[in-house]
DNA sequence: ACAAAAGTGTTTCGTATACACCCATGA
DNA sequence: TCATGGGTGTATACGAAACACTTTTGT
């Protein structure tokens, strides 16, 4: 007995969940599955952990590798072990969270990812479900206490796409009024002075948030 | 690029931070350092994983073997890497909670270990210092979304009691009558319909937790 | 009778919710 | 002038917080 822990030897790697909104929907980045294989499912992006290198940056490694996308806001969800399928796999799962806007600049069109709703996902590679269905619980219990909605906002934005962002994690409705009271309560967004004309109708103010790479804690 | 991850080898284990409260005071567990090695510094129980095992058998294993604490609550907390000290080691943390009687029974006093106030630790190794900093803060936090507490209390306890656990981990005084309709309100515990005579005053109820086992969000 | 912890309700306050109309623009 | 989304305030309900005295026992 004794004696303090002694390190065992396992497969371990990083796989990320990176999720944006377009058109009202969560979308997910999978790559494509490697032809060659027998199993055709799609894949999470990720890393193997290499020397001295940390977790987090191992799965930024692996996201920007995979993906070109890099600079966005990470976090850790939780370590599964494969149990049955992959021998000996263990996966520290993350997930990122990014404007869409952003996610076209890095050009992520290549043949083999592709961006899936959150709701029609294809079969996905051992653990990679529960990581999926887990990454998105923890976003929506997130969007009551912390600041972490603002992660999918470009640069300047409109309240109504501020509360659109929360109605299409939630999967719910939110009243105007009260939607707009609390975010201004919070104090995080603030008017740039400009507004922005979009159709036949009255324009929208814009607002940037205040510390866009924070995530905290309200309340 | 491309083609999945492709697992790698580092040593990988499980840590258990071992809470329980006694006379008030949140307690910790340790594991005697090794009079061989030469950093003297208490270590976390846990273990090496094996293989065909998952993470919360290691973890649970790990506390079993080196305390013979078993069939407790156990919650996955957080992987860590640890940077620089042990070569490529990575551990996934857990916390555990008990009720302090409990842990006599399973005569937890060998030399090998020992019960320490949590703010009077001596040096740990490696990160697990950061790691019981992380597992103090989770559980404060699950107070108050969770029925979590519960966890640390024996087959039968007075509202008392109950009332002294949430303010040894919040490090607040509490109001004895908000408390108690808050705790009602649960409906989590109930009546045993015994009292429980202490000292020369009223003598007060005895309460069961109604699912001792499950660990539920509330509100 | 007194000391000491157990037990118990009501009022107050602040926050969350429900709710409907006017505004600015493009066609 | 009409259609469209942008923008605004108030009244109500509910839950959280503050607060003090009576009860039961042992000595």
């Amino acid at each position: 007995m004794h004696a303090g822990r002694i390190p065992s030897n396992a497969s371990v790697s990083t796989a990320v969940v990176m999720l944006t909104i377009r058109a009202q929907k969560l979308q997910l980045l999978l790559v494509r599955p490697d032809p060659d294989t027998v199993t055709q499912q799609w894949i999470l992006p990720g890393a193997r952990i290499v020397d001295d290198e940390d977790l987090d940056e191992s799965a930024a490694r692996g996201l920007r590798e995979q993906t070109g996308i890099a600079g966005i806001y990470l976090e850790q969800l939780y370590t599964f072990r494969r149990a049955r399928s992959v021998p000996r796999m263990i996966t520290v799962a993350y997930f990122a969270l990014a404007p869409s806007a952003r996610l076209q600049r890095d050009a992520v069109a290549t043949r083999e990812l592709h961006w899936f709703d959150l709701d029609g996902l294809p079969a996905l590679h051992g653990d990679d479900e529960a990581i999926v269905t887990m990454a998105h619980e923890r976003l929506a219990a997130k969007l009551d206490y912390s600041t972490i909605a603002f992660q999918f906002m470009p640069e300047t934005f409109t309240l109504t796409e501020l509360q659109s962002v929360y109605e299409t994690i939630l999967r719910e409705p939110l009243d105007k009024r009260n939607f707009r009271k609390r975010m201004h309560a919070l104090r995080r967004i603030e008017d740039t002075g400009e507004t922005r004309r979009n159709g036949s109708h009255r324009p929208a103010r814009l607002y940037r948030s205040r510390y866009p790479d924070r995530v905290e804690f309200i309340k």
